[in-house]
RNA sequence: GGCGCUAUGGUGCAACGGUUAGCACGUAGCCCUUUCAAGGCUAAAAUACGGGUUCGAUUCCCGUUAGCGCUACCA
């Protein structure tokens, strides 16, 4: 054990090409990496593609773009098992020279159905010992039909037990007994001799080649463990440690699936969750650094990431906590870290424009060379999404936004809101400078004037000028907007 | 069915033999307030059940129940 990590950590995270990047693979994509970081180790990526008739290649950039979004970076790979199939075959002989590994010519259907009983069983077999009376013995099924190719099955001692250490679930034994003599290769199809590899050998062949120190993975596969760990015994190989992690469930505490709502992690990316946000969250779920900390960014994690601390129950995925921890981020990220996520959200939705490049050409209120950092300071505390930057905040990025019905019905109920408007219109066109007291005072003085309440003119003003009921604090919106803007908004109001 | 794993509020985690069982999300209420958020305060809410071991169990052991996983020439 201690001499697989001699040439350093080695951690790899393998999808399979069958779908999406799952939220269950990014978590395992990412306890894998922070991991290989906190222990200055190597990341490997690898795609298990040795199903051809499930995989579809066209799949993998969905899966490496969900990955780069995560941030989750590999140091070597991306390694195709489909490239690899002769080292499989030759691993696969060895198995056979050694006797660890026989030819079966039974037809696939038929193994599991029985056909295999030794002479003289004929109650069905019902786990427990009686289940490796299976054991293959299809010579016959070769005899009678000389043009069957075989599939090379491995070899499971018919007693004893298997075990393994796990880093998370601790020392772990299955009886061999239990074990079926699992299929290394498949038959050959056409000219071959042999066909494709299977899972179990795939796997422990590629992470002896790659020098694994550390399997990381769903908790899905701690019944397959046994299996390898006898794999690589047969190998000559010696097991790495094993580190499996708790699945993610859905509210209704089933697996996490489609019906859930999103598992694709593409669609948090379309949907605007910043990806360090996202990253917190998964984290926490199913991790934890030992106190009550939760807003830990990246950094934070890698630094604070322990296999010790990786929980052994399944959890529930809580989207309202992760859009909890997305708002968190939203307000608390140091202002250089947001701006970019929103400029690439407003160029998505067209509205950026390029003046409002740090260092560039003034904002819209032609006096701040921040505008933009400014804005987004202003409105950041009441976004939920980055999408929002775009719809809820757009009259702060375009002239062209709508106004909304529903708060004309609320703050512009009362009759005296036009002539009020039109008032202030002209009050704050009279302004000589521009900044939050003075539009503060000259509203209010409107108000007064009037004899309103503040607060009428304030709501009815706010609708004018973002066209919502909701909106940050309106003097500070009509800084950001600037003086022509706001007094052009206003007359336009009810023209 | 067999085998394996797991079990703290609705949810995610903490307490690794001794705490009034802690934090966060969510929920309810209050405060703040020009809207809405944010923020602050408060409240309701948990050790699945039954046996042991121990001076003492959330914590260790056994059983029950429940959930999940595996049980493919899928990964």
């Amino acid at each position: 054990m201690t001499d697989k990590t001699q040439d350093g950590i080695r951690v790899r995270f393998a999808p399979s090409p069958t779908g999406y990047l799952h939220v269950g693979g990014a978590r395992t994509a990412l306890f894998n990496w922070l991991f290989a970081r906190r222990q200055h180790g190597t990341m490997i990526l690898r795609i298990e593609d040795t199903d051809a008739e499930r995989n579809k290649p066209e799949l993998v950039t969905g899966i490496l773009d969900g990955l780069k979004w995560l941030g989750v970076a590999w140091d070597e790979g991306p390694f195709y098992q489909s490239q690899r199939t002769e080292l499989y075959r030759q691993a696969a002989k060895k198995c056979l020279a050694n006797g660890s590994a026989f030819l079966c010519y039974c037809p696939p259907e038929k193994y599991a159905g029985g056909d295999h009983r030794e002479p003289g069983q004929d109650e069905e077999p019902k786990g427990g010992g009686a289940r490796r009376v299976m054991r293959c013995s299809c010579r016959d099924a070769q005899a009678s039909n000389p043009g069957v190719k075989p599939a090379v099955r491995f070899k499971v001692p018919l007693g004893g037990t298997t075990r393994f250490t796990d880093v998370v679930f601790g020392e772990t034994e299955f009886s061999n007994e239990e074990i079926e003599d699992f299929v290394l290769l498949r038959s050959g199809k056409g000219d071959e001799e042999f066909g494709q590899s299977m899972y179990q050998l795939g796997v422990v062949v590629d992470d002896i080649d790659m020098r694994i120190s550390h399997v990381i993975r769903g908790a899905d596969h701690i019944s397959n463990t046994p299996k390898q760990v006898l794999l690589y015994r047969a190998l000559g190989a010696e097991p790495p440690l094993f580190a499996h992690l708790p699945l993610i469930l859905g509210a209704d505490k089933k697996r996490l699936s489609k019906r859930h709502g999103a598992t694709d992690v593409n669609m948090y990316r379309t949907e605007g969750f910043l990806p360090e946000a996202f990253r917190n969250f998964l984290a926490l779920l199913g991790w934890s650094p030992g106190n009550d900390e939760e807003y830990l960014r990246t950094k934070d994690l890698i630094e604070r990431f322990l296999l010790e601390g990786v929980s052994r129950t399944n959890g529930v995925f809580d989207k309202p906590k992760l859009e909890w921890f997305n708002t968190q981020y939203l307000q608390k990220l140091p202002i250089e870290d947001l701006l970019p996520e929103v400029e690439e959200e407003l160029k998505r939705s067209k509205l950026w424009k390029e003046e409002w490049a740090a260092g560039a050409a003034p904002g819209p209120d032609g006096r701040d060379q921040t505008w933009f950092s400014r804005t987004v300071n202003l409105l950041r505390p009441r976004i939920r999404l980055l999408p929002d930057f775009s719809s809820w905040s757009r009259a702060f990025f375009s002239d062209d936004f709508p106004i909304d019905p529903a708060a004309k019905e609320k703050f512009w109920k009362d009759p005296k809101v036009p002539e009020l408007l039109a008032k202030l219109a002209d009050a704050l066109a009279a302004l000589p400078e521009w900044n939050h007291d003075v539009c503060d005072h000259a509203s209010r003085a409107v108000a007064e004037a009037a004899g309103v309440k503040a607060g009428l003119l304030i709501n009815a003003t706010r609708v004018a000028i973002v066209g919502q009921a909701v909106a940050p604090p309106l003097f500070d919106t009509m800084v950001a907007l600037g003086q022509e803007r706001v007094v052009s908004r206003l007359r336009k109001a009810f023209r």
